[in-house]
DNA sequence: AAAAAAT
C-alpha cells in the first residue's frame, strides 16, 4: 500500500515561548531515530531536507528558550507542504484569523503549528500522527485544524474531538469557543451537565453544532444508542492524548470503534492524533493502523522539558513524606505559584487531603470517584486561583493546562499496571513527562519532586533517569534549606 | 489491587 510514497524528512528545532505562545527557535540537528529506521526498513524513501523552517534567531529572547530539540517529519506521500510561517500562509477565513489574532492574541505559528497545520488544512487533508512537547501549542493545531474545515453553512456534526477526561473535554471546548468566536460555529460537548439528577439518561434532541468534543463513552451512546449524533458528514476526526487513547490498556477499543462508526457512514474523513508521547509500542499500532498518514516524532531523550527542574527526595519512610510535604516542600512552594501533587489511588488522594487538611493546610483534591459537580468545582476554584495546592490522581497528569503551575510533586511515582503481581513494577515514562508537564506551560519555569521510600522507588527512579537520559538530582529530606535553595536554583523563589 | 469512561 505504501511502496511508492516518497517521504522526506526535516530537521529542525522547537523553542519555547513567551506567555501566549511558543516561539520557535533555529539549530542544526542530524539524529535518526528507531522511527525512520523501521520507516526505511519498510521501503519507505527518505528525503533529506527536502523542506526547511527558517526563522530569525535575533527574535528569540534567551530566557524564552527551551533546550533545542530536532523534530522529525516525515509525509506520506509526494505532497510538497511548506511550513507555514505565518497564519495567512494557511488560507484561513477572515473570521478564523480574527480569532487568532484578537481573541488568542497569536502572532504567528509555533514551530509545531507551522509544521503541521499546512499538512492538516491543505488537500488532500492527510491523516497525522503527531508528537509535540507539552505547553508547545498541540491544542491550536487541532482545534484550528477542526475550524478550518468546518462549513459554517452546513448545521451538522462535521468535527469530532475526543479525550480521555472529561477536565480535557472543558478545557479544549474553551479554547474552541475562543478561537472559534467570530466564525459562528457551535459546538456540543459530553461533559456539558444536560440533566444533572439522571446522569446516564439518552440523550433525545440530534445534534446540530458543527464541532462535537467528548469522552470516548459518551459519544459512543450518542452514535449508536442515541442516534443523536450524526457522523455522516463528519470530516475530521480528532485524538487528543492520542497515545492513551490508542493504548490497549487506555481507550484503543472504543477510540477504533468510533473511528469505524465514522468510515462507514461518511465519506473519507481525515484523522489527527496528537500526544507529547507516544509509547514504541502504542506507535507502532497507530502507525499500522492510521493508513497514509503524515507523522511527526521527537526522540524521547528530547522530550524531557529541561525548563522543569527535576528532583528525587529520599525519604526515611512513607510517614515522612508527608513530613516533607508539609515541613519542606508547602513553605517554599506557598510563595510560589500554584501545586499539583500527584498520587497513585483515588484512595491515597482523599487520604492525603484529609491529612494536610487537618494539619492547616488548604488544598483540595480530585480523583475520579468523585461527582461530575465536585470534579467542575475543585477545577474551577483552581483556575480561580482560590487554591493553590491541589492533591490529583492521574485524572490531571494530561492536558490540564494552568499557567500558574510551578510545582509537581510525585508524591508517588507513577508506575504501569501490571496484571502480575509478582513481576518488578514498571516504570510509567509517559505518565512521568506528562505529570511534570503540567508546570513550566509554554516556556515557563517550574519543578517536579519525586519523593522515594522504597528500593523499588528508587529502581523506578533510575529507570526513568536513564530513559530520558538525564539526572535527576537528590536533594536531602531533612535539609533545611535545602528546597529553597533548590528552587531559587531553579529559578523560582 | 488500579487512573480513566461508563454501564
Amino acid at each position: 500500500m505504501a511502496e511508492s510514497e516518497a517521504v522526506m524528512k526535516v530537521e529542525d528545532t522547537s523553542a519555547a515561548s513567551k506567555a501566549t505562545e511558543p516561539t520557535p527557535s533555529k539549530k542544526d540537528g542530524d539524529a535518526e531515530t528507531e522511527n525512520i529506521e523501521e520507516l526505511e526498513m519498510k521501503g519507505l524513501k527518505i528525503v533529506e531536507n527536502v523542506d526547511d523552517i527558517v526563522d530569525e534567531p535575533g527574535h528569540i529572547k534567551s530566557e524564552e528558550l527551551i533546550e533545542p530539540e530536532t523534530i522529525k517529519k516525515v509525509v506520506a506521500d509526494d505532497t510538497p507542504y511548506t511550513s507555514a510561517k505565518s497564519f495567512e500562509d494557511l488560507n484561513l477565513s477572515q473570521e478564523l484569523l480574527q480569532g487568532l489574532y484578537s481573541e488568542m492574541k497569536f502572532e504567528k505559528p509555533s514551530k509545531i503549528q507551522a509544521a503541521t497545520l499546512p499538512m492538516i488544512v491543505s488537500p488532500p487533508y492527510q491523516n497525522l500522527i503527531a508528537q509535540a512537547h507539552n505547553g508547545s501549542g498541540k491544542t491550536t493545531c487541532f482545534v484550528l485544524g477542526m475550524l478550518s474545515r468546518i462549513d459554517p453553512q452546513l448545521k451538522a456534526p462535521q468535527a469530532l474531538c475526543v479525550c480521555p477526561t472529561r477536565e480535557l473535554v472543558n478545557q479544549n471546548e474553551e479554547v474552541v469557543t475562543r478561537m472559534g468566536r467570530y466564525t459562528g460555529i457551535t459546538t456540543a460537548s459530553t461533559a456539558t451537565v444536560e440533566t444533572p439528577s439522571h446522569l446516564y439518561s439518552s440523550r433525545r434532541e440530534k445534534i446540530v453544532d458543527q464541532l462535537v468534543i467528548g469522552t470516548p463513552g459518551t459519544l459512543k451512546r450518542w452514535i449508536t444508542k442515541d442516534k443523536a449524533l450524526d457522523t455522516r458528514n463528519i470530516k475530521i476526526l480528532v485524538f487528543d492524548e492520542a497515545d492513551q487513547m490508542f493504548d490497549q490498556d487506555g481507550f484503543q477499543d472504543d477510540s477504533l470503534r468510533l473511528w469505524r462508526d465514522i468510515n462507514r457512514s461518511g465519506k473519507s474523513c481525515q484523522v489527527l492524533l496528537f500526544s507529547a508521547t507516544f509509547s514504541e509500542k502504542v506507535k507502532s499500532f497507530a502507525m499500522k493502523t492510521i493508513p497514509k498518514a503524515n507523522y511527526i516524532f521527537v526522540e524521547k531523550e528530547q522530550l524531557s522539558l529541561d525548563v522543569i527542574r527535576q528532583y528525587q527526595i529520599v525519604c526515611p519512610d512513607s510517614r515522612s513524606k508527608i513530613d516533607v510535604l508539609k515541613n519542606r516542600i508547602f513553605p517554599a512552594a506557598e510563595k510560589l505559584g500554584q501545586s499539583i501533587i500527584f498520587v497513585r489511588t483515588r484512595g491515597a488522594a482523599s487520604e492525603l487531603h484529609k491529612c494536610l487538611e487537618e494539619d492547616g493546610h488548604k488544598c483540595t483534591s480530585i480523583q475520579g470517584g468523585l461527582t461530575h459537580e465536585e470534579r467542575d468545582r475543585v477545577i474551577k476554584e483552581f483556575r480561580a486561583g482560590e487554591t493553590k495546592i491541589l492533591i490529583a490522581t492521574d485524572v490531571l497528569a494530561r492536558g490540564f493546562d494552568q499557567a500558574q503551575v510551578t510545582l509537581v510533586v510525585n508524591y508517588d511515582i507513577p508506575v504501569k499496571n501490571t496484571s502480575n503481581r509478582h513481576a518488578y513494577a514498571e516504570p510509567d515514562y509517559e505518565t512521568y513527562l506528562h505529570r511534570i508537564g503540567r508546570s513550566g506551560r509554554f516556556g515557563r519555569k517550574g519543578a517536579a519532586f519525586n519523593l522515594l521510600v522504597t528500593q523499588e522507588d528508587k529502581r523506578i527512579m533510575r529507570s526513568i533517569e536513564q530513559h530520558f537520559n538525564r539526572n535527576v538530582p537528590e536533594v536531602a529530606w531533612d535539609n533545611e534549606e535545602g528546597i529553597e535553595h533548590v528552587l531559587k536554583d531553579a529559578g523560582l523563589a
